[in-house]
This record gives C-alpha cells, sequence and structure tokens, in this order.
DNA sequence: TCAGTTTGGGAAAACGTTTTCGCAGCCGGT
DNA sequence: ACCGGCTGCGAAAACGTTTTCCCAAACTGA
C-alpha cells in the first residue's frame, strides 16, 4: 500500500498523476481482474479480497476513468442538448427536468445552442458525435420550429422537448389546449359567465391551441365566449394594455372574466384595468399562461397562470432518450404532457 | 473499398456499426498507422497516398471518436460548467460566451446546475471528474456568493465566472463600480445635476459597487447626490415605484435625474413617474443597470441601462480556463472587465 | 558496385477499463 | 486413490486512437 501510496510523481503538467484501477491492485496485491470485479460488485471472490479492494480505492481515492469505459462498451454516458432558446426561458427547465433524470443514471448533458446560423449549429453537433454522446435532446422557443440543424441522419436516438421534429420522430409538448381548459373552467367554477380571450400572434401554433380549449371548455358549460373570436395581438404588456382598453371601451358591456395568452399580456391588461379602477379579481377575474414567475408573481394582485410543467416535460424527454439508448422500444409520435394551474389571487 | 463499404453489418443494437480508422486504413489500402497520419496532416507520406486516405475518409464518412484519443491523450476536450443560477438570467450569457470561445478548439461544455443542495452538486462535480473534463468553470447569480461545492480540492483546473471563490483562485466579474460611473456620467454629461440613487438589498456585494461609482462620478464632476445616501430596497418594481414616490414627495424639490440599482427598480420607478406626469426624460432622465431586456426594452420610454458584458466574460473565463489546461501560467487574481452603457431613450 | 541518405510506410505500444475464459487448489464422495 | 465440482483469482483481449521507432526500397554520389 505504501508502495502505492509514494506513486504520486508529478505528471500532466504539474498535477498528480491519477490514480488508476492498476494502483488499486497493486497496493492490494491483487490482479487488475479482481480489482475491477470486486469494485463493480461482479464476479465471485472471497468477501475478504472484495472489502480490502474497495478499501484501498477508497484510500487512494481512486476514481474510475469513465473514459476508458466508454471506450470499451461503447457507451459514453453522454447526450447532447440542442436549443435555439438564448433566452432560457424554455430551455432551462426542460435541461433542468432532464438533468434530474439522469444524473442518478450517471449521464451527463452536453448543451449547445444553435442560434439560427446552422454552420456553428452543424459544428456543434458533429463535435457532439465525435464525443460519442449516446443520444441528443432538441429543444427550442417554439413547438412549432424545428431547430436549424437537421437531426434526421445522425446515426443516435433522437427526442424532441418543446420543439417541432420531423414526421415519425419522437417529441414531448405541453397540452396547451387542456391547460387552456383548466384556466376556463376555474373562472367558471368561479362563477364567471362572460369571459374573454386576450392572446398572442395567430401564427404561433400554442395561440390556436390555447383558443381552441378555451372554446371547448366554455362550449362543454353551455357558454359562448365573450368576444366571438379571441383577440389577437402580439405577446407584449402593451398589447395586453392595449386591449383592456378595448374591452371596456365595448358599449356592448363588459367581460367577468379574461384568460389570457401569457403572462405578459396579462399583466399590462391587469395594469389597465387597475388604472381604470376596475377590481382585479373583483370586477374581472384574470388567469395568465407560461407561469413566467418574474411577471406573474411580480403583478398586483398576483397572477393565477398556466404552467406548461416544462421540469416534467424534460425528465421525460430524457427518461425516453435513456429508453432508446439502452434499446427499450419507443412508439414514434409526439406527446402532449399535460399543464398544471397556478392559482394565485387573481382569479378570485 | 467496397470490402469497406459493405461492412455497414448491424451492431450496436440496430444501429449501424460506427466506421472506424480501420474501416478507412483497410479501405485504402495502408495501415491504420498511416491512415492517422494521413488524416492528421502528420508524418512524411507520398501525397497521392495522403489524398486517397482522405478521400475514402470521406467518402466513408469517417468521425474520428474523440473517446480514444482522449483516452490516450489523457486530454478530453470537455469542460463542466456549474452555476447556481437555475433561472439563468446570468448563467445563459456567460455560457453562451464560454460555448462561442471554445467551440472552435473543439472543446465542449458539460452543464449541471448545483442549486442549494450540496451534496447532489458534489455528485455532478463527481461525474464529471470521472468523465475526465480537462477543467471546470463556476458560475452564479451572485458575485458574492459560492457555490455550494467545493472546488477547491479537485485535480483540474477552475475559474470562477460571476461568482466568489476562494482565496487566489482565478476569476471574472463585472465592473460594476465603473459601469456606475459610465451611468451618471453620461447623465452629467446631458446636463443633470440633481440625481439621486435608488437601489437594491445592501447585503449584495453590487450594491455598495455601484453606490460607490455613483459617488465617485459625482464628486469627480464636483456634484453632490441628491439624496445623503442612496435609497436602498429590494430589488422590485414596486421597490421603484415607491420610490419615485418619495422622492417627488420631497419638499425639498426633484432630483432631474435617477440612477436604478437594476432595471426591475428602474422600471417601476418610471411607471410611477409617468403615472405622476413627469416626463420622462424630459422632466427625470432614468437609468438602470443589467440591460435585462425583457425590461430595459419593454419600459415607456425604453430604458437607457448598464450591460455587464457577460458574454464577454463567459469569452474570456473560457479562454483563460483553456491557458490554465494547456500549461500556460496565468496570474491569480479576480479581474473586473468592463461594463458597457446601452443608450436608449429613457435618458434623453 | 557500394556505402550512405532519403523516402514511404508499418508494427507495436500505450491510454484505463471490463469481461471471458481458464487454471490451479481444495473438498467431498465413492 | 481417483474423479467431479466448486472456489478464488489471473491472463489476455478488446475498445479506437496516436506516436515512436524501425525497416525496406529507392535514390545519391563516387
Amino acid at each position: 500500500m505504501d508502495e502505492a501510496a509514494d506513486r504520486t510523481l508529478p505528471a500532466r503538467n504539474g498535477r498528480a498523476a491519477r490514480v488508476t484501477i492498476h494502483d488499486v491492485a497493486r497496493a492490494s496485491e491483487v490482479s487488475i481482474a479482481t480489482a475491477s470485479k470486486a469494485l463493480s460488485g461482479q464476479g465471485r471472490m472471497a468477501v475478504a479480497t472484495r472489502e480490502r479492494v474497495k478499501e484501498v480505492a477508497k484510500a487512494l481515492s481512486f476514481r474510475p476513468n469513465a473514459i476508458a469505459r466508454a471506450l470499451l462498451k461503447q457507451r459514453s454516458f453522454t447526450i447532447g442538448l440542442l436549443t435555439d432558446d438564448t433566452y432560457g426561458r424554455f430551455t432551462l427547465p426542460v435541461m433542468a427536468g432532464i438533468s434530474e433524470a439522469l444524473v442518478d443514471r450517471g449521464v451527463s448533458v452536453f448543451l449547445c445552442s444553435v442560434e439560427r446560423d446552422s454552420a456553428v449549429g452543424q459544428s456543434h453537433v458533429d463535435a457532439m458525435l465525435e464525443k460519442q454522446v449516446d443520444g441528443i435532446i432538441a429543444s427550442g422557443k417554439r413547438l412549432d420550429r424545428r431547430l436549424s440543424v437537421d437531426l434526421s441522419v445522425v446515426d443516435v436516438p433522437v427526442v424532441y422537448a418543446y420543439c417541432e421534429g420531423p414526421e415519425g420522430s419522437i417529441g414531448f409538448v405541453s397540452d396547451d389546449r387542456a391547460g387552456a381548459c383548466l384556466a376556463v373552467e376555474r373562472l367558471m367554477a368561479l362563477g364567471r359567465r362572460r369571459i374573454a380571450h386576450v392572446t398572442g400572434p395567430a401564427d404561433f401554433a400554442v395561440v390556436p391551441q390555447r383558443a381552441r380549449g378555451f372554446a371547448e371548455a366554455l362550449a362543454r358549460a353551455g357558454l359562448r365566449p365573450f368576444t366571438e373570436h379571441p383577440m389577437v395581438g402580439d405577446w407584449s404588456e402593451a398589447w395586453g394594455f392595449a386591449a383592456a382598453e378595448r374591452l371596456l371601451a365595448d358599449p356592448a358591456g363588459r367581460p367577468d372574466a379574461v384568460f389570457c395568452g401569457n403572462d405578459q399580456i396579462a399583466r399590462g391588461l391587469i395594469d389597465a384595468l387597475t388604472l381604470r379602477g376596475v377590481a382585479v379579481p373583483g370586477d374581472i377575474a384574470v388567469v395568465g399562461f407560461d407561469n413566467w414567475e418574474i411577471f406573474a408573481a411580480a403583478t398586483r394582485p398576483p397572477l393565477t397562470t398556466v404552467d406548461m410543467n416544462l421540469k416534467d416535460l424534460g425528465r421525460h424527454a430524457g427518461l425516453t432518450l435513456l429508453d432508446l439508448v439502452e434499446g427499450r422500444p419507443v412508439p414514434p409520435g409526439v406527446r402532449a404532457l399535460p399543464c398544471r394551474l397556478v392559482v394565485r389571487r387573481s382569479c378570485g
């Protein structure tokens, strides 16, 4: 054991040489085969031997080299995460979920942002493949847009999380239609009947989805939307503000609730209502969508809103990729995962 | 060549077997040694041979196995990025900078969020070390806080980016004092003389730093702050709003400019001023800090603010880590990198 | 023709693991 | 005494590279 202990000869330009399983074997006076089996719990051997090896390994603070193992097993326990969401609003929770699901399986995650330039994106993908990632997760900021790189030809499994994938791929998205139902049902349960929908640009896939959930929930209750069509604008506070003024100016009367397409719109809308002396939720209840804390928790009153469970979505994507990597069959198609209503005070 | 071309026998549970340098060598009718040298540009050989090997490699779409190379060279071309900034406000730009600086050097980045629980953080670090990262960058959401994991004992180089490190370590932070000077100098250049400072909690290191820059810039111009001490509150819009009302209520008169400790405060302050009929920037000019686009671009008028150049900070951290990894000497200490004033309309 | 030099290319070791196979030694049963 | 089976452990191959020699063959000059 002392023989190995003083083997801290400098190497690797100044840093201590790594301690390998050879060192452990030598110090335990067994072969490397036995050392390996002792540490991995495989193989037959005297329990005394196994314990001795384990103790020596700990004493030397042996850390197995995952690179060597990866080379042998053809499996790197590493995946790549691609995203075009520089801002991180959507990708970060997804990433957290992936990471959480995979870390205790020993899988690490390479993160790359691909932006719009597909050349640098492709070089990122190449780097990942050279590093022998076991699989790739593609993620984005819009679930109706593809990434700028083509992943259909890579020879490792790919899953798409909050991002459009090619035909026949495996994807996870949030079920925005059902999420919208949740919101509207809540409003109706609180006795609201004249419910308006103020939302974002119609070319975002989520806009018709949320609108459909809104319409369906109302229809099931035998109600009609307050305005015949959802009021579409952009995703800004300014639009929410303007929409509120339009609603208040309507001679046909006021809604008693508004379901907003996202939290920024809700924020602007609430600001406008408050400014006009309309009580929220007293006169008009408001529900948002996204649960973007920085907005939802800062509005007065705090905003009831739909959370897309992005972390959960990430967990599912991670576990599914693992299934694929380990050869378990996964049917193709995109799964819509449920949203969750976060109740705060803006809905009464 | 056909001999190798039909060697696409299935392996790796269903997926095509990887093409290795052996395949390239066989198809080019050279040894693997020659193939390696041909592809890497090393060694002497007939130019015809080199070209032939290269063409065959391209035809087979050969991708060198970075794992094998890493094992041999004792260098994985991989680094770990640790962060406790789940929200990503600070880490994401830093990450983008790191990535940008390192990708064309062939270095990939493992991202891990460590949160507060140091046990899972430690397991992340262990996973990284087992995967033989060449170095680690620690990053956070507050430059006066340490990460929950101890990196002083790991045997790879570590640099700290927007995060406190142990004594004698290498770190990068933004020069908030100088950034504050920039802001105040701008206001003075525009003729403002009665400048107030509304900022966040004093236990954030950035608060005294920004306050010092504020005070110094004024002193250099022979001016005195509008209030004797900076007005401290929390980092919220609500505090900005309240501060505005306090300033307007002051019988001693109004300031003609306010330098805010962050963009949220600025946002609330502008809202309050506008509500009171005070023109921004006509009556009172406002400058923020952070350049958090979602706030800075959404205020009316758009907010002039100090950008911390976090992406640049990330680039520096990445390149410095690379220096360390490759054995180039780097003096210890923390470097304060300059901020940049982003001029929009709120300062006139 | 011969010695010396250059040129083109290959054999083999090395990196740190895991795993298969086999070999001693021992025990129990006949 | 001999055979079969079990136990404990080790030798060696394998993963895909890079790099260090080394060796032929070709060429050079006299």
